[in-house]
DNA sequence: CTGTGTGAACCCCTTCACAGCG
DNA sequence: CGCTGTGAAGGGGTTCACACAG
């Protein structure tokens, strides 16, 4: 079966692949809109980010018919839409777990306010660093506060920034305080139950995936 | 044509999601080499960190005939054979262009020493924090010595954690100076010319991943 | 008999090409 | 006439299933 025209809410299943595109794709419009550009057509989205024009179309389509054929679509409508299917309407409130230095520097940054995810509480397990707070001011509670803050604050995504060794611990505490989404900064294997999103970002794989490159390209080859 | 048994250094195309997961084998063979398993099969691998066994055996097949049939992989073997095929030899040195809270975090992250990546400078173009250094004591200069820096400390990877909108302006400094392999964390649209290896770590697009999730599943599904 | 290495089947994602609407 | 929306084709990656080596 094949998105259906008037089915707002695709309860179809929607790749990964397709929804992180989306994310880029707001991005993108963004940035015509703050050029002041009203309408785009896919083609010009495509030229001006190195992207197929075809696949933006097909990754639309999943969540409705938001062009006009012969025109394009309009800047803020489709960004207006794409926000919505992703659910970002109200800033949603993320907890970083592991106040070390990645930790306090992911609470800190400023692209996540920036983008909707609003960093509200920094969780250790060391008694000198909760009571204290980040640069940025994000405030550090002790970790088994973790449930208490987290109903409080309205907290809906955790970060983790852990040692490796404890990453398996700090995911099942952070399960068990009723998170769902989990974004997962330290290496190895981690599992959770079913029901519960976890997003993986293996700094090592990435640099691994480098160095390959380096070890396999004896600067000759163009690609 | 399909991989050659004696054909050491492969040079058919293997896929970046097969590079990928060897960075993934290495460190799943790390934890097995540390229990004291001295050999093992590709299922007992998969079964222990949720991979596939086909899977693994196709990726390393890309690469040689490493198993024993009717025994299974040596754990120390196989580990050294992927290591070698990633290029993880000698300790690779790496740049971080950014001296912000993310930059610093990533110099002084200890993972990256651990599995062969050493920070050996960091780059800022503020006046104040040139001739600093990080707490974990790496270095900070002026983005403008990055071409001198580079050639005499023999840095091979640059780290991009500065603003979206010097992004592109940074990563060409980098190309200029030789780098070769670039690990970029600024969101948006970033080009490098041929024979340059970009990754792009855009945690804006994971966060947008799992609100997508949070969105799309009333807490009845149980997928 | 156990477990690797691998052709073949399967499945999904991407890209093409075009009908049709505005 | 231009551009969307979409069936169909194409290309890859994953999984299956088994011949065969030890």
């Amino acid at each position: 079966m094949t998105p259906q025209s008037k089915n707002r809410t695709a309860s179809e299943h929607v790749s990964e692949l397709t929804t992180n595109r989306l994310s880029i794709y707001v991005r993108c419009l963004g940035q015509l809109a703050a050029s002041g550009v009203r309408t785009v057509s896919s083609h010009a989205i495509a030229a001006q980010f190195h992207l197929n024009a075809a696949q933006i179309r097909k990754d639309l389509a999943w969540f409705g018919e938001f062009g006009v054929r012969g025109v394009g679509y309009s800047v803020d409508g489709l960004a207006a839409h794409l926000r919505k299917v992703l659910g970002l309407g109200d800033p949603i409130r993320v907890a970083v777990i592991g106040a070390g230095n990645l930790g306090q520097a992911l609470a800190d940054y400023p692209g996540f306010p920036r983008d909707g995810f609003v960093p509200v509480a920094l969780f250790d397990r060391a008694a000198a660093k909760v009571g204290t707070e980040s640069r940025g001011g994000v405030p550090i509670f002790d970790i088994r506060r973790l449930p208490t803050v987290v109903r409080k604050e309205g907290i809906r995504i955790a970060m983790i920034a852990v040692p490796a060794n404890v990453a398996q611990q700090v995911v099942n505490v952070a399960v068990a305080a009723g998170l769902r989404a989990i974004l997962n900064f330290a290496p190895g294997t981690v599992t959770v139950p079913p029901g519960i999103k976890l997003k993986n970002v293996d700094l090592t794989v990435f640099l691994d995936g480098l160095a390959y490159y380096l070890a396999n390209t004896a600067n000759g080859k163009t690609k």
